[in-house]
DNA sequence: TTGTATGCGTTATCAC
DNA sequence: GTGATAACGCATACAA
C-alpha cells in the first residue's frame, strides 16, 4: 500500500488511446491539442486522481519554482515574521519555500545552503548566523548561477541582492530620543560585532553621543549581552559601578531590554524615572511590560515581502544589468514608557 | 550567467575517461569501485565544484527525503516551535523540510496539501485550519501512499498517525485549580467548535465543574473568543451581566487570556483577587505581565521532535501493520499570580 | 572493478 | 491536431 505505484501520464494515455504527448499538452495546456479531447484528458485525470510527479516536471523544465529560505532561528519572532511575509507572496505566484534554519551555527549553515544548491532552487534567501565567518559558501550560491538575496544580517562585501534596515539610523534616533528625554549616561548592550547590524547600531549609538557632545564612556559599552539572561547580567554590572549610567539601550534585542527592565526592577530602581530602557525589534511583550518598553519596529512581515517581490522583479527584468540592488527599510521608533520622563 | 550549465556526473566522467555509472558509484559510494579511481572522482567533483542534481536523483530513486508542513500560522508561537522541533530531528537525519501555511483557510490548505503532493514528499505533517469543512484533501495523501501525521489540531475520523495534546486533562486541571483557589463563578472563553481541540477543552472545563457540583451557566460560557480583542470584547459583556463571574478561563490562548487582563485592569477589577485568570500556550509574556498569568504548557518544540521521531519509527519498521498510533501529549498547568489567592 | 543499457515522469521538437 | 522520440541527470541490473 505504501509503495503504490502512481498515477501517470502515460496511464491517462493508454486509458484514452492516445500518447502521452497529448495528455502533457492537454494537463499543461501548451501547445495544440483538440478542445474534446482536453475535456476527456481532465476528465479521467481527475477521475484517476492524477497528480503531476513536480520532480520531472522540474528535471526537464531546469527549474523548480521553489525558493530556498535559510535563517538562525525559525521559532524567533522576527525571523518567523519575515518567512511570513516571504510566503505571503510567493504562494500568490505559486513558489514553493524550503525552510532551513541555521541555529547561529556556521557550519550549518554551509550544509543548509549546499542542500538547497542541490535541491536547485531557484533563489536562495539568507539572513546569516552570528558565528559566520567565512562567506565561501554564498559565494558559491552566485557561481552556480543562483539568485541569492541577503536580508537582515547580511555580508555586505558579497555583491547580492540586500534588503536590510536602516540600523545605524533607527539606533542613531533611538539614543537622541533618551538624551531629549534628559538622560545623560546611556549604557549600550552590544551584540557580536561581526555581525553588520549591530556594527551600524553601535555607530548609530556613538553618532548620537558625539552629536550632542556627550563623552563616550567605555564602561558602559556592554559586549555580547543579547540574551534575557545577558541583558540582566549586564544590568547587574552597570549599576554597581561607582559612576551609574541613567539608561540602558539593549540594542541587540527586547528580550536583552527585558533582562534589564526585571533585573532594575528586582533592584527597586525606577523606570523611567532613574533609567531610561529602549529595545530592538518591537516584539509583542514589549507593549504589556509595565511599564511598557520603547522599541523599533523593524516591520518584518514587510520586509519579508520586499525580499520576496525583489527576487520576481529582477527575475522579470532578466537583462543582463547585473546591478546589485540593495533596499533599506527605515525602522521606526516607538516610544512608550519606559523612556518618557518630559511630557 | 545565469543559465550557466552546472556540472553533471557526465562532465566529471569523461574528464577521467570513465563512464558516468563509475563517477555514480563513487559519489554515492554504493557498488565497487577501485579506490584510487574513486578518490581521483572526489577530487575532481571537489575541482570542478561538482553538486548533485537532487531533483534527478530523488526521480529515480522514488522518494525525496524531504517532509512536508503545514501549519495555519508559521509565525504563531507554538507552530514555529513545533516546526524548529521537527527541524531539529529532521536535520539530523539528512531530511528537507517544506513549509506552508493555511492561514487558516480550508482552501489555501487543499493547494498547499496538493503541492505538496506534487513535490512527492515522503510525509505531510499537519495541523488543520480553524474553518477546515472537509477531509477530503487529506484522505488523498493517504491513497497517494504518502504517509500522514496530524497534530494538535487533527481531524479525528482520519485513521492516521497524531500526535496531541491532552486537551482534557489540561483543561480540567486547569479549572479544578480555578476552583480550589476558592473561585466558584468561573466563565469560559472557547475557540471554534469544529476544531477538536476546543471541544476537548470545553469538555475538561465541564467535567471540573461537574465534579465539585457546580452548576453550568450558559452565560459564562462565550463562543470563538479567540484573540486578544475577542477577548476583550468577550470580558467587557461578561463583566456588565447582572451575575458576575469570578473568574474566566481562556482555554483558546494566552492572547486572549492577554485581553481579558488589560480590559480588567482597566475597569478597575483586581486581579487575581476578585478575577482569577487563567490562559492556554504559555506564551513568553504570560510570565512578565502583572499579575503574570496562570497557563499551560503544550511543550511545542518537543511535540515537533515527537512528530518527527514518529515519521522515522514508522519508516524504519515497514511492516504493513499500518496500526494507526496516536501519541498524546500531557501538557503541564504553570500556576502564576492571575490565579492564587490562597497561599 | 568498470562499462552498457535502461528507466524514473515529464516536456519539447520534430515529423506526420 | 496528434504521435514518435529524445532529453533532463542520476542510479542500478546486468554484462564484460
Amino acid at each position: 500500500m505504501n509503495a503504490k505505484k502512481r498515477i501517470t501520464i502515460y496511464d491517462i494515455a493508454e486509458r484514452l488511446n492516445v500518447t502521452a504527448s497529448t495528455v502533457s499538452r492537454a494537463l499543461s495546456n501548451a501547445g495544440y491539442v483538440n478542445a474534446a479531447t482536453k475535456e476527456l484528458v481532465l476528465k479521467t485525470a481527475a477521475e484517476l486522481n492524477y497528480k503531476r510527479n513536480t520532480l520531472a516536471s522540474n528535471l526537464r523544465m531546469g527549474q523548480t519554482k521553489t525558493i530556498g529560505v535559510v535563517v538562525p532561528r525559525i521559532n524567533q519572532n522576527f525571523f518567523s515574521n519575515v518567512i511570513a511575509g516571504i510566503e505571503d507572496i510567493t504562494y500568490q505566484k505559486g513558489y514553493n519555500l524550503i525552510i532551513c534554519q541555521s541555529d547561529e551555527q556556521h557550519q550549518k549553515e554551509v550544509k543548509c545552503v549546499n542542500t538547497l544548491i542541490n535541491q536547485h532552487v531557484d533563489c536562495i534567501v539568507i539572513s546569516v548566523s552570528a558565528d559566520s565567518v567565512s562567506y565561501q559558501h554564498l559565494q558559491n550560491v552566485i557561481d552556480q548561477g543562483i539568485q541569492l538575496i541577503q536580508f537582515d544580517r547580511v555580508a555586505e562585501e558579497l555583491e547580492t541582492l540586500k534588503v536590510i534596515n536602516d540600523n545605524e539610523q533607527a539606533s542613531y534616533q533611538a539614543v537622541c530620543h533618551l538624551i531629549e528625554q534628559g538622560y545623560k549616561k546611556i549604557a549600550l548592550l552590544e551584540g557580536p560585532q561581526n555581525l553588520n547590524i549591530f556594527r551600524q547600531r553601535k555607530t548609530g549609538y556613538l553618532r548620537a553621543l558625539e552629536k550632542y557632545n556627550i563623552p563616550i564612556t567605555d564602561a558602559f559599552i556592554v559586549e555580547n549581552a543579547w540574551t534575557k539572561e545577558l541583558g540582566a547580567e549586564a544590568t547587574r554590572k552597570l549599576l554597581s559601578l561607582p559612576d551609574l549610567p541613567d539608561a540602558i539601550f539593549a540594542s541587540t534585542s527586547d528580550f536583552s531590554a527585558l533582562g534589564v527592565l526585571e533585573t532594575a526592577t528586582a533592584m527597586g530602581i525606577k523606570v523611567p524615572a532613574e533609567l531610561g530602557i529602549c529595545g530592538y525589534s518591537n516584539e509583542a511583550f514589549t507593549e504589556i511590560t509595565s511599564p511598557s518598553i520603547t522599541t523599533i519596529d523593524q516591520f518584518s512581515v514587510f520586509m519579508g515581502k520586499t525580499v520576496a517581490n525583489l527576487f520576481f522583479q529582477e527575475m522579470e527584468n532578466n537583462d543582463t544589468s547585473v546591478t546589485p540592488k540593495s533596499i533599506s527599510i527605515q525602522p521606526e521608533l516607538i516610544v512608550r514608557s519606559s523612556t518618557r520622563r518630559k511630557s
